[in-house]
DNA sequence: TGGAAACGGACAAGGTCTGTCCGTTTGTTC
DNA sequence: GAACAAACGGACAGACCTTGTCCGTTTCCA
């Protein structure tokens, strides 16, 4: 898929061996999961393990930590951009955002593990990719809104922290912490969804 | 307040002495802040610095770190045990319940760092006082529902899962994990919250 | 089949955590 | 206020975990 090594045009000189690639696919797996498990601070032996190969092939591969987060999140970056795509082409808006706002609060259940301090990680590239998902998201949220199928008292950024209600806080999209203030709505929300009259 | 040392009945020979009573409240203060922030697995000297006091006297107080989790747990039990007779005291069920869903909810939250295994630490009495933290949060969602005020088609150890939503899973309570159904029944809650048709 | 790229994992270096020990401080008693 | 014991604090040794490198071996491609 991905890969940190010079890419290879047509027939250049250096057509990148098999099981490199391979191995790639597998490292970038494994940093998924263990970063997903355990957090940040995943020791590289830890993600070697998981991938079934060698911690000089980890280290080769991606020489700065940094360099394997960044491909981590646009990783998952990447995957969710495409669920926001499919939201926003579901004719129902009600459903396309329930679908979104599910698949963004398991993905944030999932990767509890990332929470906070993900701006450090991951360039511009990372960055583009942060601002495209929450644009997309944004227009999710305010069709149905306009659509009177969601409710319009709340500001669609607030409508996304309530997706890391069910887990802890919204890590991937990068949302300030705001704890007091985002955690008070989602229990508003629990509760109205719990009251009967 | 709790002493792992003899109690002194009426004049007998150890009056435990001021500091050291004065250092133990410290350190159980420090090791409520420091696995709430941290987990499970602070480190001795993290608790010590926190408590402003030499890791000496963390040791000397609780040798055994299960000794030491279990005072934690211990103290953060009794508190909420209080919450939740308040909760059951008060006139209005609806009021009462939410009052204590919100308790729970904020501490489940600030205790993130607990999550998961804390049924090894702490021996009967904090399996004791978990029983009774149970049972009364049962009578106070029962209540609610008995009333009308509460949804009916949640069984109360439902609606206590959902406590953990806006965190990420109960911890104190010593739920079982089974994070895909209770996952979704707090996404449903969630969505019913949002929905306005 | 030969040569280069990629692999794997042993290993040294550095860091953190545990748990102890003992000289010093603090509290209590008379 | 002096004497004694309890409690303190923090330096320190040892165990354990991580990082990052290095080099003999394996795998791929031409």
């Amino acid at each position: 898929m991905n890969k940190e090594r010079p890419a290879t045009p047509q027939g250049a000189a250096m057509p990148v061996r098999a099981d490199a690639q391979r191995n790639a696919a597998r490292v970038l797996a494994a940093a998924r999961r263990a970063v997903a498990s355990t957090g940040l601070d995943v020791s590289y032996h830890e993600i070697a393990r998981e991938a079934g190969v060698g911690v000089g092939t980890v280290y080769r591969r991606y020489p700065e930590r940094d360099q394997l987060m960044a491909a981590v999140l646009r990783d998952i970056l990447t995957e969710l951009i495409s669920t926001a795509h499919q939201a926003l082409g579901c004719d129902d808006a009600w459903e396309g955002f329930s679908s979104l706002f599910t698949d963004l609060a398991l993905y944030t259940a999932q990767n509890a593990g990332l929470s906070g301090s993900l701006d450090q990680h991951g360039g511009p590239a990372v960055a583009q990719q942060r601002h495209e998902l929450l644009d997309l998201t944004r227009q999710v949220i305010e069709r149905a809104q306009d659509q009177g199928r969601l409710r319009r008292d709340l500001p669609w950024k607030e409508v996304l922290r309530l997706t890391g209600a069910p887990a802890t806080q919204g890590c991937v999209l990068g949302l300030e912490p705001d704890p007091a203030h985002g955690h008070h709505l989602a229990l508003t929300v629990l509760l109205d969804g719990l009251r009967t009259d």
